[in-house]
DNA sequence: ATACACTCTGGAGTTGACTCCAAGTCAAGA
DNA sequence: TCTTGACTTGGAGTCAACTCCAGAGTGTAT
């Protein structure tokens, strides 16, 4: 498979197919004899991996440190599930935090639809904006 | 309240603070004679809001929207109401893509710890990493 | 009144993650 | 073979959101 229909599969695009391939965050992709990258269905699975963890935060850092662990074997098994764990960890806290200011924001909108349902455009002199 | 009580009751820097209040992520904060900030009740709260919105990944642009409707007074409530609910779409976007990134997360975590207790160390070869 | 910690401003620098570009190479169709 | 569009690399540029700095002013404790 090119570059151009990887891009298109996962609307992404080639410099950042080859970014990603650059740093690390994706093992390197094989070649045809002419130097063009030919991805083969492994190299999806690495790039389905890094555009599902980018999208949820998960560092660049963090999945470069993944794949230099993959690439040393079996005997980094255990670094690798330390690893995911601490982006799970992670990826937890953010929720947390994003799911506090949802309902704070929800608060905040169901104030604003009475404010404005009820033409009484002020609020609570201790309530903050 | 000076920069500084106010750094340490949020754990922030006063250089953040005063970026805040320079690009107008919260209005400005009052002076005493000699020039130096000092934060009301008020202030604070516009504070706290920044820093729980952004906490969840809400653009500072939008938050400068946010304080520039404000200012404009009464006519804006509409406007405001929108744009939180604008900010509330953009974080259960991001909600449901780290939900699905954390499921994946904890089935690679499992099939870690399962190759480590059983001593199989190795995926199933239509598995990706 | 002097020291010392704190604060001010304007502007430059940093970081993470791309994104773009120039100059050259490759490959499929006419 | 020639053209045309896609691909290559290395390196520079961009963007959001801070973060740091120099040089100057403030304010309080001795």
């Amino acid at each position: 498979m090119t570059i151009k229909e990887v891009c298109e599969k996962y609307g992404i695009t080639a410099d950042t197919l080859r970014y990603y391939e650059r740093v690390g965050v994706i093992p390197a992709v094989g070649r045809t004899k002419g130097g063009i990258r030919n991805y083969t269905e492994e190299d999806l699975g690495w790039v389905e991996n890094a555009i599902c963890m980018r999208s949820a935060g998960v560092s660049v850092e963090m999945l470069i440190e993944y794949v230099r662990l993959f690439r040393e074997g079996d005997s980094t098994f255990q670094a690798r599930r330390d690893l995911l764990a601490q982006a799970r960890a992670e990826i937890q806290a953010e929720l947390d935090k994003i799911n506090e200011t949802a309902k704070l924001l929800d608060y905040k909108i169901s104030r604003y639809d009475e404010a404005i349902r009820t033409g009484v455009l002020s609020w609570d002199k201790d309530e903050n904006v």
